[in-house]
DNA sequence: CAGCATCCTTTATGATACTG
DNA sequence: CAGTATCATAAAGGATGCTG
Protein backbone atom coordinates (compact mmCIF):
# COMPACT_ATOMS: atom_id res chain seq x y z
CA UNK A 1 0.00 0.00 0.00
CA UNK A 2 2.76 2.15 0.62
CA UNK A 3 4.59 3.66 -2.00
CA UNK A 4 7.92 2.13 -2.93
CA UNK A 5 10.34 5.10 -1.84
CA UNK A 6 11.42 5.67 -5.83
CA UNK A 7 8.01 6.00 -7.04
CA UNK A 8 7.20 8.35 -4.27
CA UNK A 9 10.21 10.64 -4.83
CA UNK A 10 8.82 10.99 -8.27
CA UNK A 11 5.94 12.64 -7.09
CA UNK A 12 6.96 14.60 -4.24
CA UNK A 13 10.03 14.43 -1.57
CA UNK A 14 6.67 14.65 1.61
CA UNK A 15 5.98 11.29 -0.34
CA UNK A 16 9.29 10.01 0.40
CA UNK A 17 9.37 10.70 3.78
CA UNK A 18 5.58 9.43 4.38
CA UNK A 19 6.83 6.14 2.62
CA UNK A 20 9.18 5.50 4.97
CA UNK A 21 7.69 6.44 8.14
CA UNK A 22 4.50 6.33 7.85
CA UNK A 23 3.65 2.87 8.87
CA UNK A 24 1.91 2.49 12.12
CA UNK A 25 4.57 2.88 15.27
CA UNK A 26 7.62 3.41 13.26
CA UNK A 27 7.55 7.06 14.06
CA UNK A 28 7.24 6.02 17.57
CA UNK A 29 9.49 3.41 17.57
CA UNK A 30 11.84 6.33 16.30
CA UNK A 31 11.03 8.63 19.29
CA UNK A 32 11.78 6.48 21.37
CA UNK A 33 15.02 5.88 19.88
CA UNK A 34 15.70 9.24 20.17
CA UNK A 35 16.76 8.99 24.34
CA UNK A 36 19.10 6.05 23.34
CA UNK A 37 19.57 2.71 22.13
CA UNK A 38 16.89 0.64 23.36
CA UNK A 39 16.91 -3.65 23.44
CA UNK A 40 14.07 -5.49 21.31
CA UNK A 41 12.02 -6.52 24.88
CA UNK A 42 12.25 -2.90 26.10
CA UNK A 43 10.88 -1.22 23.07
CA UNK A 44 8.00 -3.56 22.90
CA UNK A 45 7.33 -2.53 26.62
CA UNK A 46 7.28 1.01 25.46
CA UNK A 47 5.03 0.09 22.91
CA UNK A 48 2.95 -2.61 24.04
CA UNK A 49 0.27 -2.52 21.51
CA UNK A 50 2.49 -3.40 18.75
CA UNK A 51 3.09 -7.40 19.06
CA UNK A 52 6.09 -8.42 18.31
CA UNK A 53 5.89 -9.71 14.92
CA UNK A 54 4.35 -5.94 13.60
CA UNK A 55 7.41 -4.72 15.94
CA UNK A 56 10.33 -7.06 13.93
CA UNK A 57 8.51 -5.79 10.85
CA UNK A 58 8.07 -1.95 11.50
CA UNK A 59 11.80 -2.06 13.03
CA UNK A 60 13.39 -4.20 9.88
CA UNK A 61 11.73 -2.19 7.47
CA UNK A 62 13.18 1.40 9.04
CA UNK A 63 16.73 -0.79 9.06
CA UNK A 64 16.56 -1.31 5.46
CA UNK A 65 15.33 2.19 4.94
CA UNK A 66 18.96 3.70 6.72
CA UNK A 67 17.18 5.17 9.90
CA UNK A 68 17.91 2.45 12.46
CA UNK A 69 20.68 0.00 13.18
CA UNK A 70 20.80 -3.08 14.77
CA UNK A 71 22.89 -4.67 16.70
CA UNK A 72 22.83 -8.62 17.79
CA UNK A 73 25.44 -8.79 20.68
CA UNK A 74 26.39 -13.09 20.54
CA UNK A 75 24.81 -13.89 23.74
CA UNK A 76 23.00 -16.44 25.70
CA UNK A 77 20.24 -15.19 26.52
CA UNK A 78 20.32 -13.13 22.67
CA UNK A 79 20.73 -9.20 23.39
CA UNK A 80 19.48 -7.40 19.98
CA UNK A 81 20.15 -3.43 20.09
CA UNK A 82 18.54 -0.83 18.38
CA UNK A 83 19.97 2.98 17.88
CA UNK A 84 19.17 5.32 15.40
CA UNK A 85 21.52 5.86 12.72
CA UNK A 86 23.04 8.90 11.66
CA UNK A 87 20.43 9.56 9.33
CA UNK A 88 17.85 8.45 11.72
CA UNK A 89 19.29 11.33 14.09
CA UNK A 90 17.87 13.97 11.06
CA UNK A 91 14.59 12.74 11.98
CA UNK A 92 14.73 15.10 15.40
CA UNK A 93 12.52 18.01 14.11
CA UNK A 94 10.18 16.07 12.33
CA UNK A 95 9.65 13.72 15.30
CA UNK A 96 9.31 17.00 17.48
CA UNK A 97 6.52 18.39 15.22
CA UNK A 98 4.74 15.73 14.90
CA UNK A 99 4.46 15.06 18.47
CA UNK A 100 3.56 18.38 19.59
CA UNK A 101 0.81 18.86 16.82
CA UNK A 102 -0.65 14.75 17.69
CA UNK A 103 -0.33 16.20 21.38
CA UNK A 104 -2.26 19.34 20.21
CA UNK A 105 -5.05 17.62 18.62
CA UNK A 106 -5.72 15.41 21.24
CA UNK A 107 -6.13 17.57 23.52
CA UNK A 108 -8.78 19.02 21.36
CA UNK A 109 -10.41 15.70 20.74
CA UNK A 110 -10.33 15.94 24.65
CA UNK A 111 -11.81 18.97 24.86
CA UNK A 112 -14.53 18.69 22.57
CA UNK A 113 -15.40 14.45 22.50
CA UNK A 114 -18.04 15.11 19.53
CA UNK A 115 -15.47 16.08 16.28
CA UNK A 116 -13.69 14.58 14.18
CA UNK A 117 -14.11 11.16 12.69
CA UNK A 118 -11.88 9.28 15.80
CA UNK A 119 -13.15 5.68 15.27
CA UNK A 120 -13.53 5.53 11.57
CA UNK A 121 -10.24 3.15 10.84
CA UNK A 122 -9.73 0.63 12.49
CA UNK A 123 -6.17 -1.14 13.89
CA UNK B 1 -4.82 -0.46 8.99
CA UNK B 2 -4.14 3.08 10.04
CA UNK B 3 -4.90 3.30 14.14
CA UNK B 4 -8.38 5.18 14.89
CA UNK B 5 -7.74 8.33 16.57
CA UNK B 6 -8.50 8.17 20.12
CA UNK B 7 -6.57 5.05 20.15
CA UNK B 8 -3.80 6.28 18.81
CA UNK B 9 -3.93 8.95 21.40
CA UNK B 10 -3.75 6.40 24.09
CA UNK B 11 0.10 5.22 22.66
CA UNK B 12 2.08 8.45 21.84
CA UNK B 13 1.28 11.65 20.38
CA UNK B 14 3.21 11.02 17.41
CA UNK B 15 1.09 8.23 16.43
CA UNK B 16 -2.09 10.43 16.15
CA UNK B 17 -0.22 12.44 13.34
CA UNK B 18 0.36 9.67 11.86
CA UNK B 19 -2.65 8.30 12.15
CA UNK B 20 -4.30 11.66 9.91
CA UNK B 21 -1.68 12.51 8.28
CA UNK B 22 0.21 9.07 7.12
CA UNK B 23 -2.07 8.01 4.23
CA UNK B 24 -0.53 8.30 0.87
CA UNK B 25 -1.14 11.53 -0.74
CA UNK B 26 -2.33 12.95 2.16
CA UNK B 27 0.30 15.36 3.33
CA UNK B 28 1.18 15.61 -0.82
CA UNK B 29 -2.40 17.30 -0.69
CA UNK B 30 -1.69 19.64 2.06
CA UNK B 31 1.40 20.75 1.01
CA UNK B 32 -0.03 21.50 -2.17
CA UNK B 33 -3.00 23.60 -0.59
CA UNK B 34 -0.31 25.29 1.63
CA UNK B 35 0.26 27.97 -1.05
CA UNK B 36 -3.67 28.65 -1.31
CA UNK B 37 -7.44 27.18 -2.10
CA UNK B 38 -7.45 24.52 -5.07
CA UNK B 39 -10.12 22.78 -7.28
CA UNK B 40 -10.36 19.26 -7.25
CA UNK B 41 -9.40 19.10 -10.59
CA UNK B 42 -6.59 21.34 -10.09
CA UNK B 43 -5.20 18.79 -7.17
CA UNK B 44 -5.83 16.02 -9.70
CA UNK B 45 -3.70 17.43 -12.01
CA UNK B 46 -0.62 18.04 -9.23
CA UNK B 47 -0.34 14.51 -8.13
CA UNK B 48 -1.33 12.57 -11.08
CA UNK B 49 -0.34 9.48 -9.99
CA UNK B 50 -3.99 9.38 -7.55
CA UNK B 51 -7.22 8.71 -9.26
CA UNK B 52 -10.06 10.14 -8.58
CA UNK B 53 -11.42 8.24 -6.06
CA UNK B 54 -8.11 7.62 -4.34
CA UNK B 55 -8.13 11.37 -4.24
CA UNK B 56 -11.58 11.49 -3.24
CA UNK B 57 -11.23 9.62 -0.23
CA UNK B 58 -8.02 11.45 0.58
CA UNK B 59 -9.83 14.89 0.80
CA UNK B 60 -13.05 13.68 3.06
CA UNK B 61 -11.09 12.13 5.45
CA UNK B 62 -8.69 15.55 5.71
CA UNK B 63 -12.19 16.65 5.81
CA UNK B 64 -13.31 14.44 8.46
CA UNK B 65 -10.06 14.99 10.70
CA UNK B 66 -10.25 18.85 10.50
CA UNK B 67 -7.15 19.70 8.35
CA UNK B 68 -9.62 20.78 5.38
CA UNK B 69 -12.38 22.71 3.80
CA UNK B 70 -14.55 21.61 0.91
CA UNK B 71 -16.38 23.97 -0.46
CA UNK B 72 -19.25 23.48 -2.61
CA UNK B 73 -20.15 26.18 -5.24
CA UNK B 74 -23.74 25.69 -6.74
CA UNK B 75 -22.83 26.19 -9.99
CA UNK B 76 -23.04 24.71 -13.41
CA UNK B 77 -20.32 22.82 -13.66
CA UNK B 78 -19.57 22.20 -10.61
CA UNK B 79 -16.57 24.29 -8.57
CA UNK B 80 -15.51 22.54 -5.45
CA UNK B 81 -12.83 24.39 -4.08
CA UNK B 82 -10.70 22.40 -1.26
CA UNK B 83 -8.27 24.82 1.28
CA UNK B 84 -6.73 24.58 4.61
CA UNK B 85 -8.57 24.91 7.77
CA UNK B 86 -6.56 27.11 10.49
CA UNK B 87 -5.59 23.63 12.15
CA UNK B 88 -4.28 22.24 8.82
CA UNK B 89 -2.15 25.57 8.39
CA UNK B 90 -0.41 24.80 11.69
CA UNK B 91 0.80 21.43 9.72
CA UNK B 92 2.82 24.01 7.98
CA UNK B 93 6.14 23.20 9.88
CA UNK B 94 5.50 19.17 9.44
CA UNK B 95 5.14 19.57 5.62
CA UNK B 96 8.37 21.98 5.52
CA UNK B 97 10.43 19.09 7.77
CA UNK B 98 8.93 16.06 5.93
CA UNK B 99 9.74 17.76 2.70
CA UNK B 100 13.64 18.61 3.65
CA UNK B 101 14.00 15.22 4.96
CA UNK B 102 12.29 13.56 2.06
CA UNK B 103 14.43 15.68 -0.41
CA UNK B 104 17.55 14.67 1.23
CA UNK B 105 16.76 10.86 0.83
CA UNK B 106 15.69 11.06 -1.98
CA UNK B 107 19.09 12.96 -3.27
CA UNK B 108 21.23 10.13 -1.48
CA UNK B 109 19.32 7.30 -3.35
CA UNK B 110 20.19 9.26 -6.46
CA UNK B 111 23.64 9.21 -5.62
CA UNK B 112 24.14 5.66 -4.37
CA UNK B 113 21.21 3.95 -6.14
CA UNK B 114 22.19 0.77 -4.34
CA UNK B 115 21.61 2.27 -0.90
CA UNK B 116 17.81 1.03 0.67
CA UNK B 117 15.09 -0.90 -0.25
CA UNK B 118 13.24 0.75 -2.61
CA UNK B 119 10.93 -1.46 -4.58
CA UNK B 120 9.99 -3.19 -1.57
CA UNK B 121 6.77 -2.02 -1.09
CA UNK B 122 3.79 -1.51 -4.07
CA UNK B 123 1.84 1.21 -4.79
C1' DC C 1 -16.52 19.16 -13.32
C1' DA C 2 -16.52 16.49 -9.55
C1' DG C 3 -17.82 13.15 -8.13
C1' DC C 4 -20.08 8.01 -6.95
C1' DA C 5 -20.82 2.83 -7.68
C1' DT C 6 -18.69 -1.47 -8.34
C1' DC C 7 -15.37 -4.73 -8.28
C1' DC C 8 -10.65 -6.13 -7.43
C1' DT C 9 -5.85 -6.84 -5.60
C1' DT C 10 -2.47 -6.05 -2.40
C1' DT C 11 -0.54 -5.83 2.02
C1' DA C 12 -0.31 -3.96 6.59
C1' DT C 13 -1.33 -5.54 10.92
C1' DG C 14 -2.57 -8.97 14.19
C1' DA C 15 -3.30 -13.67 16.94
C1' DT C 16 -1.15 -17.57 18.13
C1' DA C 17 2.23 -20.94 18.70
C1' DC C 18 6.90 -22.63 18.20
C1' DT C 19 12.41 -22.18 18.51
C1' DG C 20 17.74 -21.31 18.85
C1' DC D 1 15.37 -13.08 24.77
C1' DA D 2 14.31 -12.22 20.34
C1' DG D 3 12.68 -13.72 17.22
C1' DT D 4 10.16 -16.97 13.02
C1' DA D 5 6.09 -19.53 10.96
C1' DT D 6 1.43 -19.81 9.88
C1' DC D 7 -2.99 -18.16 9.28
C1' DA D 8 -6.50 -14.69 9.08
C1' DT D 9 -8.70 -10.11 8.13
C1' DA D 10 -9.74 -5.68 7.20
C1' DA D 11 -8.91 -1.94 4.74
C1' DA D 12 -6.01 0.93 1.57
C1' DG D 13 -5.43 1.96 -2.92
C1' DG D 14 -6.79 1.35 -7.77
C1' DA D 15 -9.42 0.48 -12.55
C1' DT D 16 -13.28 1.48 -14.91
C1' DG D 17 -17.59 3.33 -16.11
C1' DC D 18 -21.72 6.11 -14.99
C1' DT D 19 -24.04 10.72 -13.60
C1' DG D 20 -26.14 15.35 -11.80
Amino acid sequence: MRLPVRRAAEVCPVEVAVSILGGTWKLTLVKHLTAGPLRFGQLGRRVPAANRKTLTRALRELEEDGVVHRDVHAEVPPRVEYSLTALGGTLAPIVEAMDSWGADYAARLAADPLQGRGSSRSA
